[in-house]
Formats: C-alpha cells, structure tokens, sequence
DNA sequence: AAAGATTGAGGTATCAATCTTT
DNA sequence: AAAGATTGATACCTCAATCTTT
C-alpha cells in the first residue's frame, strides 16, 4: 500500500458505505437527513450562529445551489431562519433557530456513538489522530 | 484532534471537494463520468473482467438497484456487455469489453495525476500509507 | 420462500440561466 | 461588470414493488 490511489478509493468506499448508514440513522431517530445536519452543524459552530448562503455553500458538503434549496427546507421546519444582511442588499443570512439548535444537539449523541462505532471502532487513537491531520491537510490544500 | 468525529468530518468533506473535481475531469477528458469509471475499475480488477451484478453492487459504490442502470448505461455505450450465468439462470454477468478496457487505460493515467495531486500532494508518503491502511480496516470491519 | 435482478415513482443534486444589488 | 442568491430544467440516485428462477 503506497501509492495515493489506494488510500483515495478506501475513502470513497468507506463513504459509500458509511454515509447512507448515518443519513439512515439521522432520519430514522430525529427526522433529520444527513444533509439537514450537516448545515445544522455549520451554523452552529458559526460566530452568532448565522452564516451567509455563499460561506455556508463553503462550509457544508452542498453544493451552493442546494444550499438555497436546503435553508429553505429548514426554514420550512423552523430549524432555520433567513435574515438580511443589513450590510449588503444581495446576501442573506442563514440563522440558526432555537429549535434547529435543539434539534442538533438531540442528535449529536446518536450521531456520534454511530460514527465511534462504525468508523473509529476498530482503529487506534493515533490511527484516527493520523487520519483527522492528513484529511485536513488536504482540505487546507486545495481552497 | 482526537474523537473520531473530527477524522469523519474531514473524509466528508475530502469527499465532496475532490470527487466533483474527478468527475468532472474524467468527463472531459474522457467522457467517462465517475460511477462509470468505478464499476470498469471493479469489472477490470475481477477474475475474467466479469461479476454478477450482486457481486459488482458490492464492490462498487453504487447501490445495487443504481447497478442496474449503470450496467445497462455502459452496455448502450459498449463498453460493457451483460452475459447469461450459465450456472443459474437467475443471475447476470456485467463483462467488460475490449473497447471498454481500452476507455478505462486511456483514464486511468489522468485520473492517478489528479489523485495524486490533489490528495496525495500534500500528504507524506507515511500518512498516505496509514490512511490506506486505517480506512481499509474500518472497510473490512462493517461488511 | 428466498435470491438475483429490474423498474416505476419519487426524492435529491447539479448546471446554467436569471434576477437583484453592488 | 461582478457578486450574492435563487430557480427551471434536467440528470442522478434510491426505495419499494415486481418479476423470474432456485
């Protein structure tokens, strides 16, 4: 094992297998879809719990235009409010709600314990240290 | 960095900032999007380049059902051509062609140079190494 | 009845075109 | 003209129902 090939398509398997599990899990325990928490997750590790469309398009695994389409999802199930931005006419805010922080933070237990079970489970601490630095290492690269 | 959260979080987001980018690229160049690229990879890989479509739902990352129209997608394409299971009849061999293995070499080269700069770029070859084999593990744990 | 496979219906995501404000 | 954002059209994918063979 050496080149980075072998380490890329492991990733893509393990994605594969392991994102529809936790899309199934969310739903099934908290009426949330994968993609619902994600950009539940962003927000509230955003300054004042807000971001605008184009820094969350960023921040979460949707592309920009599903972000529109996403908030108003969850502004459609009060998880999430829209705002102006009182400093630029065209963006608009994105703004975590009282009741989309509740309903993050009931499924981040669940989330967790399935993510440490079916992920972290069977490596070591310094595995999953080794894994965290180098996928951040190549986030960091590219934008 | 420690939980295994932080190590998932980072693979979700690798994911969807470098697999639009092979896509992408794979299309242009070589009109291959990438579900097609991995179920020729997989067929390419087998003994007698064939699976049933069981077997290929397992290996590839597409869904079982999405298999199907994959199959019959590169088939149309001929890239790809569906056999009968002599030995059950219930069952089908997807089996990749000369012009099919032909389309997958020419890819190939492309597809490693992106890979390599993309994720491999930044990467020591040590961590590399233990991202393959760490997300291999955790591959070989769940199915 | 269970296993292999396909398919209709419907949900989910992207692209390119568009609108508005800067 | 460029930036922020949305939207219509379309491609992509999954679920559950179905068909056939074992």
């Amino acid at each position: 094992v050496e080149s980075p090939i072998d380490a890329w398509t492991a990733l893509l398997r393990v994605h594969a297998v392991l994102a529809p599990i936790l899309d199934r899990e969310l739903r099934r325990a908290h009426g949330l879809p994968l993609s619902w928490f994600d950009v539940l997750t962003e927000l509230d590790a955003a300054p004042g719990r807000r971001l605008t469309m184009t820094a969350l398009g960023e921040a979460a695994t949707a592309s920009r235009s599903r972000v529109s389409r996403l908030v108003d999802e969850l502004a459609g199930a009060g998880l999430v409010r829209k705002e102006a931005n009182p400093a630029d006419a065209r963006s608009a805010y994105a703004v975590l709600t009282a009741d989309g922080r509740r309903r993050l933070r009931q499924a981040v237990p669940g989330y967790r314990a399935t993510v440490a079970r079916e992920f972290g489970g069977r490596l070591s601490a310094r595995e999953v240290d080794v894994v965290a630095r180098a996928l951040a290492k190549v986030l960091a690269a590219d934008r």
